[in-house]
DNA sequence: CCCGCTCGGTGTTCTAGAACACCTCGGCCC
DNA sequence: GGGCCGAGGTGTTCTAGAACACCGAGCGGG
């Protein structure tokens, strides 16, 4: 191991060579697994191998069934901005509003019962609202809740109080912190539908798990927002606000 | 992956509640890979796997020719304290001495080359030196730097100087921030006969990397101390000291 | 138009070894 | 006493598949 290195460590150190050059550009697609091996002439577990490692340091996102990706440059993005701009508008005088479109039970899909740290296939609420500006699709917003926490929110009124207030103000529970990460995705069918807009059109997906006092992540929030309705600039600056 | 659980997971799993029960204490030994593989009933690989998702929660320490570890908990342990108390022991009027045993330059081996971040068998300076307190060997301190530094070290009076002071005066490296951690060992033949002991003693063990100013690792020093010669408490307050 | 199913593509897990690399200890030789 | 070597034990890398699980797009039926 002194002076031998691993194949596996030399291909992830070519992987990253072209990452970091710029030859394979954030988003984009490696060529699949098989081929890859084919490729360096080893086999697939050791071109997994050095996957893990690029994985491990954020270069590159395997996604099951779909491929392996160049992952994006981290984004530090603060999506209180979206809420502040929201707020921004309505100071403005133009109409904001949201539409619920769905309350429902569901059961947790792989990404959220990783985000809420539940059961694979646990109930899970899921609510789905239309954020409107001036009558116009701003963005969707699907949040899922742990079911003993879902169970008590619908009584409330959801279309009415937003999801924060009645956390706090229904079951006592407050959001201290989330966690939270935005993406470059196009639109799949159901969300292009509601946001009208084309299957396919680029938008950005900003994932979110909020957590309450005492660590718990008590809240995975998926919002859509078409990258024709937003830009991200440095130059707002806000103060507080609300969701 | 939804309902089923891969059984490395498992495997996992069942290893991490046996060393969070208490059941595996830390620093024992665990049955070698190839035991547990059939103790388990499935292949090296898998639970090679297993063993990978715990090493990577720090719950284990694989350690290539000796065996897999239970890890010990992280003893959040300032070495300082050991200055400071030959510091004090000096001030108590105890006969505290330093002993130079050999000065030279050697190929580094897996663990320097890694600590220093310099090539496999390049070449580094190995300094030992003695504690005394008393004429009794308090600790063997075993010191690496890369060679170039070592070059120009070896022209100071290492026998009189400390080695920080040497490094900061003679050559202007400031030490600025160290990097420790201190396990339980057993001492061996060397180190067992320098410091007076019978080889297999318990000893702690320190090791430490020190950085200079722009994070470059500049020493890595491996510090013996048996057992029943230094113990590690919490009432002892010091303050400032030096090497 | 919407929903469900199928298919092709891709990632994931696992088996079963084999060979290599590392480590320690004891013994022997200089 | 120190250094070197060999043996036994243990971790690491790698091969070569096979089977399973996931995903999205397209098509067909209601």
């Amino acid at each position: 191991m002194n002076g031998r290195v691993p194949r596996y460590h030399r291909i992830a150190e070519e992987l990253r060579e072209r990452i970091q050059s710029g030859d394979l550009g954030p988003g984009v697609r490696l060529p699949n697994q098989r081929r890859l091996a084919r490729d360096f002439g080893v086999t697939l577990m050791t071109v997994r191998h050095a996957l893990e490692l690029l994985e491990r340091d954020n270069l590159i996102r395997r996604q099951h069934g779909l491929g392996t990706f160049v992952a994006a440059p981290s984004i530090d993005y603060d999506i209180l901005q979206l809420r502040r701009l929201v707020g921004e508008l309505r100071a403005q005088g133009e109409p904001v509003s949201t539409r619920l479109l769905s309350s429902r039970f569901v059961a947790a899909d792989r990404r959220v019962s990783a985000a809420l740290e539940i059961g694979p296939r646990a109930r899970a609420l899921q609510i789905e609202r239309l954020r409107l500006v001036d009558g116009r699709p701003m963005s969707l917003q699907r949040s899922f809740l742990p079911a003993p926490i879902g169970e008590e929110l619908v009584k409330a009124d959801l279309a009415a109080t937003p999801l924060r207030q009645a956390l706090e103000f229904k079951i006592g529970l407050v959001i201290v912190r989330a966690r939270e990460s935005v993406s470059a995705v196009r639109l799949g069918r159901r969300e292009a539908r509601e946001l009208g807009c084309a299957v396919g059109a680029p938008a950005f997906e900003s994932e979110r798990v909020s957590f309450a006092v005492g660590g718990r992540a008590v809240v995975f929030d998926r919002v859509f927002i078409p990258g024709d309705r937003f830009r991200i600039t440095r130059q707002l600056h806000f103060e507080g606000a609300s969701a």
